[in-house]
This record gives structure tokens, sequence and C-alpha cells, in this order.
DNA sequence: TATTGTTATACTCTATAACTATA
DNA sequence: TATAGTTATAGAGTATAACAATA
């Protein structure tokens, strides 16, 4: 713990809601674990990224094609990095890309049956390990509360501004 | 999402838990979100990336000196990346190693003054971005819950067998 | 022999900027 | 002019394996 109250103002670390600092770094050091051991399990078991599972994911989900953009939102943060993942994925065949009529500045994607098919054999595995990780040490009074709380963050997170917080720079150390 | 009860079974997507998934997706994807903004702030403001955040703060917690391999615990996943981690905290004057008198095979790492400077001058912006995306969607009793789910899944993960997760490598398409 | 840490190396991934083409 | 996407390129980060030194 970084602020708690005794070293409050201690070598220079402010007092800051010691009790939300302890939310925010265990719900941080948790999920880091919980992403480690999810990227173990993609890669072992269908030689995937956790982003490459997310997109292929996504585009499961979608009842049609994706445009590149749609694929993006939430899930990569830069336009580059997307196609250098398409890119994989087209060459894995497991996603196909192709120019769109209506607006031929945009490429649709669309996921391949080999592509359902490796989402099918990747994610039982995937609910196992989140199973034993997360879902085991909660109620379900946990889960709906859980459920609730990081869908409604999700939700206030998404809606913001995405650059609101990057202010001045203050070069730092070197 | 990708099984709702509608199109569970259809294109090779199992019927698993669909309640347990939207919330794994939910928490998954706000973290990530807040993980992103996080490290334009620490960036921005301190030139650090987050594992270099953790590894300062988690020096600046720590009473003394801490062992490379106590740094590690579940930050970082492997001891070169410490070493390597660790070499650009140290150039950059953040922190300083020495062998130990005790085990002459460990190396004690400090956090410097400058180290805790930093921290200090990183930590309002840190907690304020932290502040925006999560905590001002919280209620008082969300923050209890939330810090009480997490702690425990935290807790859970910690004392999992690390790889106990990682079955029989099917090669899948490539 | 087991453990601590470093080094060498290869690889994956991301981001910025320049570019093309369409709206 | 603005938007969608690609390409080139550079840089950060990670992991594996081989290694040295100590327990």
């Amino acid at each position: 713990m970084v602020g708690t109250p005794a070293d409050a103002d201690a070598g220079g670390v402010p007092a800051l809601g010691p009790r939300q600092l302890g939310v925010y770094f265990a719900l941080m050091e948790a999920v880091s674990l919980l992403q480690h051991q999810v990227e173990q399990q993609l890669r072992a078991e269908g030689d995937l990224s956790y982003v490459q599972f997310q997109l292929l994911a996504r585009l499961a989900s979608a009842g049609g094609d994706l445009t590149m953009t749609q694929l993006a939102d939430g899930v990569v943060y830069s336009r580059s990095g997307l196609t250098y993942q398409a890119g994989l994925l087209e060459k894995a065949e497991l996603i196909t890309r192709r120019p769109s009529p209506d607006d031929e500045r945009s490429t649709l994607v669309a996921i391949t049956e080999a592509g359902l098919a490796l989402v099918g054999r990747v994610l039982p595995g995937h609910v196992e390990v989140t199973r034993g990780l997360l879902f085991d040490s909660l109620s379900d009074d946990d889960l709906d509360h859980l459920g609730a709380i990081m869908t409604r963050v999700r939700d206030h997170m998404r809606a913001q501004p995405p650059r609101s917080a990057v202010p001045r720079k203050r070069k730092p150390s070197g």
C-alpha cells in the first residue's frame, strides 16, 4: 500500500484516500494476475494473444462483418496496431478482409469457419481458468455486485473524452 | 458478449455461464481502459511505465530494501524482465542495487530520494485519473464491496499454484 | 544441487508519421 | 478537408536459455 495513514506525508507520498488506493491496487493486481494466466491458456491452447482472442470474440458475437474501426474500438489504441493484428489473423485464415461496397475507404472484416472453430475450441479452457481464479472466490451476491459495478464503470469510461487526462508535461528524472 | 443464451451452441460457441462471461468481459475491458489512461498519465508526468511505477511504489511502501525476487513478486513474470526494468530505473537514479551482506547471491534494491520524489510527484495525477474514471462511478457501498471482493480474489490468486492452468498443447491454425 | 541474478538474443507488440484513396 | 486504412520504422518490453556465483 502506498498511502496508508501511517506513512502519509512521509517520504513525499501525499495523503490521498488510502482506502481507495487499496481498492485500486487490489483491483489492478488481481486483474493483472488473471490476465497473465488467461494469456498462458490462450497461447497454449490456441496460439493466440489476448488481443487476438478479443478481436475474434468480437467478430464471433457480431451478427455480421465489422469495419476495422468498429473492430478496434476499445481493444486496440492505434490503427496501425489493428492493421498489424488483422494481418496476422488473416494470414492464419481466421478472418477475411474485403473492401466495403458502401464506403470504399472502409474494410469489412469477417471471421472464418476456422476462426469460429478456434474460438469454440479455446473458450472452454478460458472459462475454466477464469472460474478457477475469479468466480470460485465469488458468491452469487458478489457476482451481481461486481457485474453491476464494472458494467457501470466500463460504460462511464467509454463515454469519457479519450484524452482528457493528459495534462501538462513535466519532464522528470532523465 | 460471446455466450448469451440466444447464440449458445451456434457457431461453435458453447453454452457456458453467460452471466459470468458478461461480468468477466466488463471487468477486463474496464481495467484495460483504466490501465491505458493511467499509463498515459504516468508517461506524461513521470516518464514511467506502469510496471516501473509499480516497482517504485512497492519500494516506497516497503520499510527498507527488497531483494530482486521480493520486488518481482506479482509485478513481473520473468527474472530477466525485472533485471531489465531495474537496469532502467538504476540508470535513471531512481533506485540503487547492492549485493546483500546476508546472502551474497541476492541483490538488495532500494529507492533513492529522487525515486521517492518522483513517486510523490506522479501520485496525485495518478489518483486524479483513477478518481475520474473509477471512483466517481462508485458509491461508498460499491467501494466497500469492490474492495472486499478484489482483495479476496487477489489473495486467492496469489495462493494459486502458478502454472496449474496450462494443460496439454493442441497446435491450432498456422 | 538448488537458488539468485545477469546476459545474450530473438521475438512480439505498439505507436508515430507519412502515405494512398475515398467521401 | 476529413476519414479509413496501410506501410515503414523505430522503440519498448518480454521470455527463454545459457551462464556465473553463492548456499
